[in-house]
RNA sequence: GCGGGCGUGGUGGAACGGUAGACACAGGAGACUUAAAAUCUCUAGGCCGAAAGGCCAUGCCGGUUCGAAUCCGGCCGCCCGUACCA
């Protein structure tokens, strides 16, 4: 008898896949089509256990439906652009190039032994001029259709690395990597119109039946819709006639005590030249953190202007105007109106500036008492009002808030306006390894899209990263070329996209990964949507939300059909590998992290060699300097990738994290393991068929092909996995007749060949499957064999349970009422008196009540 | 602050409103073995009991129901997301 070696059989099967080639994608009407994909990975140089769980899910999926009758495309690629490339080169000398595509061979390398059923035909890096070409031949569209522009917005540079930072990037003012002062700067920068699409972004969410309801939340919460009044001020005798401002609860202007301006509004800009005092407190004012914590603890800052506005239901009513600092000039109309008796954040600057505090309503029965801080209604409290202006009527919520914008209204003050938090997408990055934004400077035509058959427009090769900055800029003739509108000399664009746009289309791309045109349409047409989105929580927002606009807007250039503006029918989100933490403490108490190979486990304790014990932090995200990351690639050597596959899935649900055991993984080895010996022994077994043992055997496989149908269908991989355990248990145990227990073994094969791919095969091939199981039918359950001859029914005596009868499985409900009375543990309950109410549930359950 | 989620044995976790704790890890007992490994068998929520059996148990308090881990209300705790958004 063989034994198994994982090593052996799994690159045996890839081998046989890979000549079958059964993974390669071709349309066909024959089969319905189905699309599943996984987020794809950036080249970091190695892949973690986190994308073996990820493409592992994606597997099963694949394999599922190609096994139920789907014609699948199952691709992958690499996201490839991207400041760690230029990092790497700027700390070790290389080339961006060169650092990307090792890695991306290192990873494929490593993915190849995981057994995936993908098309790797179809394999692309964002960092392709094929790929990227495309993605500026789109731009151009996008130009065309009004989808992209050109304006002047602030960003953080840095002035010694001399690029922009994301907000992500300015670490308590400082640039992360330089650790220098950021400033603000402004600067001309490329736009998508993603806010053209707020409505419809938000509406369609609605349609995501199969979106995590979280994403979706995130997603609308992130667009931001409010509704509200903008009017305006007019103002005393200042620089300006008028200060326009938004609310979102105009039912609270009989309140207003003040009116705030932005630091970086253009009225406080003007007085910021004109007078010194102002332009001192603006620069205080701007100082402030972006982070959380900061905004926590920043004070509140204001700045009487000494200018007054008038309120517009009283003109003799004026109100001081004060720049302040919390006020955000990219929001509304970077102008409020302060009303501190119903705002907290109001309610402490007036307490702070000594401003009035003057209630409009108080709670229903309440007295008109001053405040110790704002009062905010619950949705649901009813409230008086005591300083109103559309009626006495007493109105909360909303309802409260579209009276007064109609009352408003209906006195020429202002509009009811709908405003969106979500801003135009900023995709100009001054670096280097990006796709180049295919546009060209002329003196004379201004900023020109560069010709279609001119594209890809290629990021040069000889650049050096020994000086910060962006090497395009003082690259000595890449900048140079004729203007594609006059022919004179001219000036490329040197910056390059923002890395969220190639990962926005690459979905769309892998329908027609080689073709001269960014999709082919009736490629998109029969592959798009994808059916099944799996991927990180962490892209809930932005890469989710991207890909929407991009897939409108590709729509709309013709790159897409109409049904594919949402791209994605059904996403999943999955959690992370996770892994216990051995710390202790050094001499001085700082934390010490030591490998999990360093540490023996006993009764849940963890000991050095030395013998002290370890503090054991369970479920922590796996971090380098931790010492707490398992590499997938040693895992795969040790105990092959079937036990990696089968362990990532089987302990937590996938939403959920899951921990990374070593017991864990010695478990799933020993259970494939088992798997794979009870099949060698069935191979040379030869026992008579035992009828009612058989029977047995069969009920309890259709039952597995049942459960871990619906476990695979719902995405409870854990729960198909537990099924799949208890019914090798059964087999093992069993008595049956070889035939059945073959019929057993190789059904069982099948149910976790999309975990187990490479057992699986082994395990068929040993029993006599007829050609790759890869390619097998999958089980069908036979609906008459899950349902048993004869049930138990728990007998529940008012809902405790007490008993149980085994009565046949279609015995008449009367019946059952009878034998159930004349049980001996019922008689007794019921002390000849007669029940109160007796529930039977055929099949499930029998409840007296006495 | 706001929004969402979660809370079940020593551990990870099962459980269409219907026998709570499937399956697995760790534990205990045993078989095989010179021994170990491997494998196999049994056991296993807590308390009382020799056993039969009983009582208590899904964060806490209440409600709906014949019946609640599951539905509803309130509280406590943890996790995630998000925010000077007017």
């Amino acid at each position: 008898m063989t034994r198994y070696s994982a090593g052996e059989i799994e690159a045996k099967w890839q081998a046989a896949w890979e000549q079958a080639g059964i993974f390669k994608a071709v349309r066909s009407d024959d089969k319905p089509k189905y699309y599943v994909l996984e987020m794809f990975p950036y080249p970091s140089g190695r892949i973690h256990i986190g994308h073996v769980r990820n493409y592992t899910m994606g597997d099963v999926i694949a394999r599922y439906k190609m096994a139920t009758g789907h014609n699948v495309l199952h691709p992958m690629g690499f996201d490839a652009f991207g400041m760690p490339a230029e990092n790497a080169a700027m700390a070790s000398g290389g080339h961006p190039k060169e650092w990307t595509y090792n890695n991306i061979d290192t990873m494929v390398g490593q993915m190849k032994p995981l057994g995936f059923a993908l098309d790797w035909t179809r394999m692309f890096a964002t960092c392709d001029p094929e790929y990227y070409g495309q993605q500026q031949s789109m731009f151009i569209d996008f130009i065309e259709k009004g989808l992209v522009y050109r304006k002047n917005a602030v960003v953080n540079w840095d002035p010694v690395d001399m690029t922009v930072l994301a907000n992500e990037q300015v670490i308590d003012g400082k640039g992360w990597r330089s650790g220098a002062d950021v400033e603000r700067r402004e600067l001309t920068q490329w736009f998508f119109k993603i806010s053209d699409f707020s409505e419809e972004l938000l509406d369609a969410l609605d349609g995501l039946d199969d979106w995590p309801a979280k994403v979706k939340l995130m997603q609308a919460n992130w667009i931001g819709k409010s509704r509200g009044l903008q009017f305006a001020f007019s103002v005393i005798d200042g620089p300006t006639d008028r200060i326009e401002v938004y609310t979102t609860r105009p039912d609270t202007l009989m309140g207003a005590s003040f009116v705030g301006i932005s630091p970086d509004h253009p009225l406080a800009k003007q007085l910021e030249r004109e007078r010194e005092d102002v332009a001192a407190f603006c620069a205080e004012a701007r100082k402030g953190g972006t982070t959380a914590e900061a905004i926590e603890t920043a004070e509140k800052l204001g700045f009487d202007t000494g200018i007054r506005v008038r309120h517009p239901f009283d003109t003799s009513w004026e109100l001081p105007v004060y720049i302040a600092n919390f006020i955000l000039m990219d929001y509304g109309t970077g102008a409020i109106f302060g009303c501190p008796a119903h705002d907290q954040r109001d309610f402490e600057f007036a307490t702070k500036y000594d401003l009035p505090i003057t209630p409009v309503f108080v709670a229903e029965g309440a007295e008109e008492a001053a405040l110790t801080e704002a009062y905010v209604p619950l949705k649901t409290e009813k409230v008086r009002y005591v300083r109103g202006f559309a009626g006495d009527e007493v109105q909360t919520g909303d309802e409260g808030v579209n009276t007064a914008v109609d009352f408003c209204e209906a006195n020429g003050v202002g509009q009811g306006v709908t405003k969106f938090r979500l801003r135009d997408w900023g995709l100009s990055r001054q670096r280097y390894w990006g796709c180049p934004i295919p546009v060209v400077h002329c003196d004379t035509c201004g900023v020109v899209p560069e010709k279609k058959e001119n594209l890809p427009i290629r990021l040069p090769d000889d650049v050096t990263f020994d000086v910060p900055g962006n090497p395009l800029d003082r690259h000595p003739t890449w900048r140079q070329c004729a203007c594609p509108s006059c022919g004179a000399d001219a000036l490329r664009e040197t910056d390059t996209m923002d890395t969220f746009v190639d990962s926005s289309w690459y979905f769309a791309r892998f329908t027609a990964p080689r073709a001269d045109t960014p999709t082919v349409l009736e490629d998109a047409d029969y592959w798009m949507n994808v059916d099944q989105y799996i991927g990180g929580i962490e892209h809930a927002i932005l890469h989710l939300l991207y890909s929407r606009f991009f897939a409108r807007a590709m729509h709309l250039c013709g790159h897409l059909p109409e049904k594919s503006k949402e791209p994605f029918n059904a996403l999943f989100t999955q959690g992370m590998v996770t892994h216990a933490i051995y710390q202790t403490r050094d001499e001085n108490d700082r934390p010490v992290y030591h490998y999990p190979e360093e540490v023996e486990l006993r009764d849940g304790k963890g000991f050095l060699k030395d013998g002290r014990e370890v503090t054991i932090i369970p479920s922590a995200k796996m971090s380098k300097s931790k010492n707490n990351v398992v590499d997938p690639v040693q895992i795969i050597q040790q105990y092959g990738a079937d036990t990696a596959r089968w362990f990532v899935l089987s302990d937590s649900p996938p939403e959920r994290d899951v921990e990374w055991t070593a017991a864990g993984a010695e478990a799933a080895a020993k259970h494939l393991a088992r798997v794979y010996r009870i099949a060698a022994d069935l191979a040379e077994a030869n026992d008579a068929p035992n009828a009612a043992e058989d029977d047995a055997l069969l009920r309890a496989m259709h039952k597995c092909i049942h459960e871990v149908t619906q476990g695979i269908e719902s995405f409870g991989f854990n729960a198909s996995i537990a099924k799949l355990y208890g019914f090798t248990n059964t087999l093992a145990k069993s008595k049956a007749g070889t035939m059945a227990k073959v019929l057993a073994a190789r059904t069982l094969a099948q149910l976790m060949s999309p975990m187990t791919p490479h057992l699986s095969e082994s395990v068929w091939e040993m029993l006599g499957g007829e050609g790759l199981i890869a390619t097998a039918d999958w089980p069908q359950a036979d609906e008459a064999m899950l349902v048993d001859d004869t049930v138990t029914l728990p007998i529940q005596i008012n809902g405790k349970r007490r008993a149980e009868i085994s009565v046949p499985a279609d015995m008449p409900k009367e019946e059952v009422e009878k034998l159930v009375l004349a049980h001996d543990a019922v008689v007794k309950a019921l002390d000849g008196g007669q029940p109160k109410k007796l529930i039977v549930v055929p099949g499930r359950i029998v409840n007296v009540v006495v």
